[in-house]
DNA sequence: ATAATTGCAAAGTCTTTGCAGTTTG
DNA sequence: CAAACTGCAAAGACTTTGCAATTAT
């Protein structure tokens, strides 16, 4: 099931021109492993060096960049300094919502966006991407905490 | 009124015990200077440099962190590899509709964002911070090209 | 065979940090 | 004066690039 899936993506990658080696196996199939989590760079290469030590950095970085472009990888900037990949196969849509206090990710449905969508489409004839689009703010904890800070410092009413 | 507002934010930093230097005063200068764009910490750094020639890098890093701590400054990152500042208290509420092809940023009225908002914050309990939150996508032009290159690539119908 | 890919090492960008000297309140 | 801030230089995280050796087709 799972071969099956990292052996149809290869085979776009290789209809596309471009090879097939047991480093960019490794790497689809990490990232079919991660499921919907956001790996980052990092993630994906201490992952595949469980089954390839010398496997390099560089590697990681030249092939999802061909991912990207074939479509079949979506970078996202969740935080700042860690751009994480997306399977777009993979992925149940969804969006996350990032708390910009505590760095906690949320996933949310994707049609939450719908109607915001089709606003942008018609006021500024822009294509939202609605999956995996990163939303900021501040989760429920946060606001309690940040509630409670506030009581702490100015005990008035 | 430039000046004012300057003053009145840089108040702000004295009274939470921070001490206004001439460049954070250079700093805040530029930011309300640059209206509404969206400055990165090397703009700034430009910027304050045609008047204070030996400011340096790690100063604006410093400062942006401390008027971010006091709800004066807010960093967006809106493409990877630069975070920008906006001026909290100079910027009309906006939202940034950026176009992952090209880079151009839109602006946009927030409003756009209340109705998913509210659904956020039913749903999630999740906060949004939805000014100059950016959505990602593709704008008119890169749209276009690329029904153009579909066009030429593949000739059918 | 030959074009694509890899490992390696070096460099590049953006940002952070430690420290000694300077400035602000 | 004491605490806060600055310049400087060094380092850190993340990513990109040039090149010779290797590998897929």
């Amino acid at each position: 099931m799972r071969d099956l899936k990292a052996e149809r993506i290869l085979e776009r990658l290789r209809e596309s021109g471009g090879r097939v080696t047991s480093a960019r196996r490794l790497i689809v199939e990490a990232m079919l492993a991660g499921g919907d989590h956001h790996l980052t760079a990092a993630d994906i290469v201490e992952i595949v060096r469980r089954d390839d030590p010398v496997f390099h950095e560089s590697t990681v970085y030249r092939t999802l960049e061909r991912l990207t472009e074939l479509g079949i990888v979506r970078p996202v900037q969740l935080v700042p300094g860690a751009t994480v990949f997306h399977l777009v196969e993979n992925a149940h849509r969804h969006n996350h919502l990032v708390c910009d206090d505590c760095g906690t990710i949320i996933e949310a449905r994707v049609d939450l966006l719908d109607v915001l969508a089709s606003d942008v489409a018609r006021n500024h004839r822009f294509t939202l991407q609605t999956e995996a689009a990163p939303l900021h703010g501040r989760c429920e904890a946060c606001q309690h905490a940040d509630a409670a800070s506030n009581r702490a410092a100015d005990p008035a009413p």
